[in-house]
DNA sequence: GAGACTCCTTATACGGTGTACGAGGCGCGG
DNA sequence: CCGCGCCTCGTACACCGTATAAGGAGTCTC
């Protein structure tokens, strides 16, 4: 095993995916193992939050103290990672495959992309600080790459529309995902929670001035149902935009512009 | 002032900014001020990152012991909103407001808003995780719903639009900061880390598989020259999309689907 | 059966964190 | 001079990640 503090010794790649080590199996009277410990920590971090799991919590609730983790994993960084690569896999690779075409394939990735975020509230604050170079997380890039490939943009192009698809589609679930978390805190219904915070925000003098201008937006979202028709229609929306706008680009360099 | 395990009660709404109260002046011998405090925290942000930034270090900075900083503000929570709205106060909504039409606006927007976030990584891991309702963020707020605002589209598709580019600009922002805090951390400029990155996935068996398909891709991006040119490149070309995407939404709103 | 060796778990300890609590010191109005 | 507000500090608590070393259980060897 590699010791913690070897480990900021290669910044550059510090991953457990890069130098990897096989994984110690669980012979020991505790029954534990790696992927007992990860399954664990993903249960955990769903319902405790980031802030919430901590490696004595976690071996407690494994029935063990917190440095018999460490015979298994290097680091708590560590466990988070294997715990990211974990949920990727609930990205169903096959129903994409199944896609008719590569606006199928990308609004079917974008859409189980964007829930497994909002299942997962801990995963975007984390992803977006480590290199997702697991083996499931490198299949979805590959899925992506595949998809964004069959649209028949330019290769240098390419790289932009991955882009604004799934960084758009991150930033979503990120939003959305917070959203959920913190009505789920304050023990309400995402729809009380959202018209409760409207409400206090219309009666607060500090944000009136700032809401005034989209009086028009919020009442034509209020007359559209429940807050979660809205992530979606509001999602499909912008699919729509970002499909259409792939599909101009396409038409544009075909006309040799 | 308000003890921090009373904060919790509200979690609805947890944050500086509902609650507010008047900030309290330096009169003392230290000429602490909240303000300072707040400045003091952005450079230590930008310069230490997230992990690096506590508030005995913070203090020590400042002369003075950690609770001193308590006087002027609750929790280190508060100091880190207070901070990210300091920093939404570097998008120039002057420059948005010269823009000719909403392309060039939100183009402006976006731009500013990316460049923001690279500025100061430790900006998207937090953002994400509060509300985000400080003044100054509230004005870019508005100011970018005023803008999709003067895209033409429907109401019931401004905010499908508003996420798609700047959630867009949110995750795009993000990937690019943490990579050139890696770079950084490594030590190295940002052509000779990625080209050390791609290099390493070539050799190791294990990633080669999945980087061969995107060979042509990587070749391309080779051939073209920096990397931080490669991020201009492919942030303008999603751009793109989205502006065409847009377009083509309008186009067909106004043809009466 | 005794010893050694490997695998796994544990106890203890270090240096850090955010922050609650209470004791001061300093300047000012009475 | 006294008290009172403002501001700073010392101390303490509970918690964190994890380095280190010791301990126990099983198995293999002689």
């Amino acid at each position: 095993m590699v010791k913690a503090a070897d480990r900021a010794k290669n910044p550059a790649g510090s991953s457990v995916w890069l130098e990897q080590r096989a994984p110690r199996s669980g012979g020991g009277p505790a029954g534990l193992d790696r992927d007992r410990i990860v399954a664990a920590s993903v249960r955990m971090l769903d319902r405790d939050g980031l802030g919430g799991f901590s490696m004595r919590r976690l071996a407690a609730e494994l029935g063990v103290t917190a440095m018999s983790l460490y015979w298994y994993v290097d680091t708590k960084d560590d466990i988070i990672e294997y715990a990211i690569d974990t949920v990727y896999r609930e990205i169903d690779l096959d129903a994409v495959d199944a896609g008719a075409d590569w606006r199928e394939r990308i609004r079917t990735l974008a859409l189980d992309y964007r829930r497994m975020l909002v299942r997962h509230p801990w995963m975007s604050p984390c992803a977006g600080q480590y290199l997702n170079i697991g083996p499931c997380a490198i299949a979805v890039g590959s899925r992506i790459q595949e998809a964004i490939r069959g649209t028949g943009l330019p290769l240098s192009g390419q790289p932009g529309a991955m882009s604004a698809v799934f960084q758009f589609v991150y930033g979503y679930g990120t939003i959305e995902s917070q959203f959920e978390r913190r009505a789920a805190e304050a023990g309400m219904s995402q729809d009380d929670f959202y018209t409760g915070s409207v409400a206090a925000f219309r009666d607060d003098p500090q944000f009136r001035e700032a809401l005034e201008p989209m009086t028009d937006i919020l009442d034509e979202r209020a007359s559209h149902g429940s807050v979660t028709d809205i992530w979606e229609r509001d999602f499909a929306y912008a699919l729509d935009i970002l499909v259409a706008g792939i599909e101009a680009m396409v038409a544009r360099e075909s006309a040799g512009t």
